[in-house]
DNA sequence: TGATGATAGTTCGCGTTAGAACTAATCGTC
DNA sequence: GACGATTAGTTCTAACGCGAACTATCATCA
């Protein structure tokens, strides 16, 4: 009994970190983090979010996010206001320099990623898509898929481009 | 064009951190965090590893490591000695507490992963692994899956686990 | 109204992350 | 055998990562 599931798992864990160190590199050069790639690209095209809202797409928790936001916002990319409605809540939303950088880096970096998947079937694309969302909602039985629904767990990376081209 | 890689990229990120925290939250009572885990599993039954090597197997980059060692030794879980022949190497072995540490932890969070698979079948998983192995090695050319090939790329979870079980 | 509870963000502690600069030791090569 | 190039670890910096504690603000319901 090698327990084949490790040996499945090693190649999560290295495939996650290989796109992570692949794509990271990339926002790097571009003058980002990846949380801070992250924040800007599920801002684009939108009129702003909240902080909630903002985590929950992005997976980066509040915690987190505060420390995140507040590097972007000295970098005056970002901006925070104030609603009326609820004043416990945060609205954030680009600045127009903000709006500018993600004109530029949002597509050159899903350029760069797609070159790599250029072999690959869509089938196949396919199958890795349904066995790892499977596999996912093993793990978190409280899955997040569809567009309203709620979750709050950690981290990510190029989510934003995932779930606009989704 | 909806870019379905994008969406493949997506399940690949929320797959990983739903592992994440599904194997952390787990590691954290038993009174580890994940790369201390990964350190004491990757030690195991072994008579002890030099740096880069232990770097190798976790997956975790040498500046890092030097930290995690650092708290593992204070611990008294590791201990770190200079090798005689090549005095710019360090050797990392578990001291009896640390084995004995490994003799519980390790089966107990190999246990606790194995429930998430139960239901996969076989063939499913072997078709997951081999999509994942092929995407890794996409992403990193220099790919790294037989037993003394060389990498030096980020971080981990369980790695240690994988491998041993591969 | 007024106590109870939930929610939004911030702050904090500790640990990890990558990368680059640095020291020390060994290797390759002539 | 000396010299430049590698290699092993450590140190440093800036930024995350999570959980937990904390503040402020709604929401509920009696």
């Amino acid at each position: 009994m090698p327990e084949p599931f490790l040996h499945t798992l090693r190649h999560l864990v290295t495939c996650y970190q290989a796109f992570e160190a692949y794509s990271g590199a990339h926002i790097r050069e571009l003058g980002l983090t990846p949380p801070q790639f992250d924040v800007i690209a599920t801002l684009g095209n939108t009129d702003g979010l909240s902080c909630r809202e903002l985590g929950e797409r992005t997976l980066i928790t509040k915690g987190t996010l505060t420390g995140v936001l507040d590097r972007l916002e000295a970098r005056k990319l970002v901006r925070r206001e104030s609603v009326a409605e609820d004043r416990r809540s945060v609205f954030v939303r680009l600045t127009r320099a903000g709006e500018k950088l993600f004109d530029i880096v949002f597509p050159a970096h899903v350029a760069y990623l797609r070159g790599v998947f250029g072999e690959l079937a869509g089938d196949e694309l396919a199958t890795l898509d349904r066995l790892l969302a499977r596999m996912a909602r093993r793990f978190a039985p409280d899955a997040d898929d569809e567009p309203a629904a709620v979750a709050a767990t950690p981290k990510s990376r190029m989510i934003a481009a995932a779930r606009r081209g989704a």
